[in-house]
RNA sequence: CGCGGGGUGGAGCAGCCUGGUAGCUCGCAAGGCUCAUAACCUUGAGGUCGGCGGUUCAAAUCCGUCCCCCGCAACCA
């Protein structure tokens, strides 16, 4: 059985500076890619920067600027994103590098082998400064001049010579590959959002544009670009060393298994996309995953309404992992979530706090009064074994991720803690100091449960779990899932390091 | 008839597909414990599950209809 796994965030347009929502459909991939590492995966995860296309080139034009070097410039900053949300990424890919451009021009020349792309004329009404086509019935007409309804700006109307991709004769393959899998777009009210969009029927799109420059050119034809999502897209497979179809990495990784996106370009990845893999004959990712959009507070971030909330400063005030956190955690995945300091804040102090951090304080700080801060002997009796079981099923959590059902992975951790609070209630152990048999046995259960539930809040909070795990000695690359399962984990004598205060409390 | 999401105790949410005692977190009240970051544990108050109608022995859950909120409307996670 392949023990490989291949999740990918989408590539970043770096027209603007990173946002929450950069940041959360990093956090979420990473999670996946961490999970599956610990549970013994050969994880490759990639993330990037998508740098072509006119509204980058006026961006530079703006700075005064080279195109390239611009995106140098603000590609970097999605790069240091990445260091700062702690993403274990093994890949980052960018659009201007030559072994995409390379990728993407093979791409191209291997759908037009195939006698999917045609030449022909796009023609429509265009408005220049929203960048975009609008139908007939999306114009007015005011004083003799046309104006699109929904944004007012002034449109003329343009004919270009464009390449077409026969996207049409790939709406019956596609919704039979749609029924014939599925799971592949997730969650399913996405799905049913796809289907009904393809069964509405598709048009060829066009996948060429002559009307600026910065962009792949067409390998037969220099006047022409290459449309950006057919070139964005393709970064997947170009950090697999595509065209190198016999690569190791290719081979290994794709079809990739998930591709983590948000809901605003599902249409691209669980549309488009497919087809021109169809269309080349290469194989299709496993799935697309749609989330939803971080709200500030309920409404939509917008510079307009001063509500943003910069995952930077975030992050320097509160710290990353409690970020990390309060994403996995509060936001119910696959649907709109929200954000506020308020909610960040009580968030932190009640699961973080009082729950896992107190939990750890209080064993410990026990251990150490009364078993000289070293891993106790143990004999366990039916309420430890009780408390323990839980663990062992941990089929059911693989199943969960499997399924990225977060939330009730992180609500089974959640369960646990509160659990554990209330052995090391019940149990009393400060009442048993005349039972040094029993007390030690409660200490090492209490043990055990921090070091199970850390392994499990590793893909969660990193930086934290492994503190936690490394008061006994367990170091980064030293767990695993499986090791979840073993109640008798922990070897007596072992002396215990001390822990600082894993989050404190928010006054508010 | 544009598309989608949502309306569940004070707040935030789960449950709805596969009908059958309404669940979780926070907040609040009372009690317990004292190992711990005034943390932890127990109990309790608080909801006619947006309105109306229908199906059914039984509906938050299925069907119809209406009202309200929020996004999107082909290149902004």
């Amino acid at each position: 059985m392949s023990k490989n796994f291949y999740v990918t965030t989408p590539i970043y347009y770096p027209s603007a500076k990173p946002h929450m929502g950069h940041a959360y459909s990093s956090i979420v991939a990473d999670f996946f890619a961490r999970f599956k590492r610990n549970d013994g995966f050969s994880v490759q995860f990639l993330t990037g920067t998508d740098e072509h296309g006119l509204k980058i080139q006026r961006s530079a034009e703006k700075q005064g600027m080279e195109p390239k070097e611009f995106c140098n410039l603000i590609s970097k900053t999605f790069k240091d994103l990445s260091k700062t949300l702690n993403l274990s990424n093994t890949d980052f890919i960018r659009t201007t590098e030559d072994r995409h451009i390379k990728s993407v021009q093979n791409l191209w020349s291997l759908l037009e082998a195939n006698g999917q792309i045609y030449m022909s004329k796009y023609e429509g009404w265009y408005s220049v400064s929203d960048e975009a086509f609008y139908q007939e019935d999306e114009i007015e007409t005011k004083d003799n001049k046309k104006y699109a309804i929904s944004s007012g700006s002034p449109v003329e109307w343009v004919e270009e010579e464009s390449f077409f991709f026969k996207l049409s004769e790939w709406e019956k393959p596609l919704l039979k590959f749609y029924e014939d899998n599925p799971k592949f777009i997730l969650p399913e009210s996405r799905r049913n959002e796809v289907i009904s969009f393809v069964k509405g029927g598709l048009k060829d799109l066009s996948v060429s544009r002559k009307t600026f420059s910065w962009g792949i050119k067409i390998p037969s034809n220099d006047e022409h670009i290459i449309y950006v999502w057919l070139d964005a897209l393709t970064n997947y497979i170009s950090a697999l060393n595509y065209p190198n179809t016999n690569d190791d990495l290719y081979k290994s990784f794709w079809p990739a298994d998930i591709h983590i996106i948000g809901k605003d370009i599902l249409r691209f990845h669980a549309v488009y996309w497919p087809a021109f893999l169809m269309a080349a004959k290469l194989q299709l990712p496993k799935r697309v995953y749609g989330h939803g959009w971080i709200l500030s507070g309920d409404e939509k971030m917008s510079k307009s309404k001063g509500n943003i909330l910069d995952p930077l400063e975030i992050i320097d005030v509160y710290g990353l992992d409690t970020l990390r956190y309060y994403l996995l955690k509060e936001v119910s995945f696959g649907n709109d979530g929200n954000i506020s300091q308020d909610k960040l804040e009580s968030c932190i102090n009640s699961d973080l706090a009082n729950n896992y951090g107190n939990l750890c304080q209080r064993v410990l700080a026990f251990c150490e009064k009364n078993c000289e801060f070293k891993i106790p002997t143990h004999n366990f009796t039916e309420d430890d074994l009780k408390i323990l079981k839980p663990f062992e099923d941990i089929d059911k959590l693989r199943n969960l991720i499997d399924n990225q059902d977060i939330n009730q992975y992180m609500s089974f951790i959640i369960d646990m803690l509160f659990a554990s609070n209330k052995y090391f209630n019940d149990q009393e152990p400060w009442k048993k100091k005349n039972d040094k048999d029993r007390l030690n046995t409660i200490v090492y259960t209490a043990l055990e449960l921090i070091r199970k539930i850390s392994i499990l809040l590793n893909p969660v909070i990193p930086d934290t779990s492994l503190k936690v795990l490394n008061i006994f000695d367990i170091s980064k690359d030293a767990f695993s899932l499986e090791q979840v399962k073993d109640h008798n984990f922990l070897k007596k004598d072992i002396v215990l390091k001390k822990l600082e205060i894993l989050f404190k409390k928010i006054d508010k």
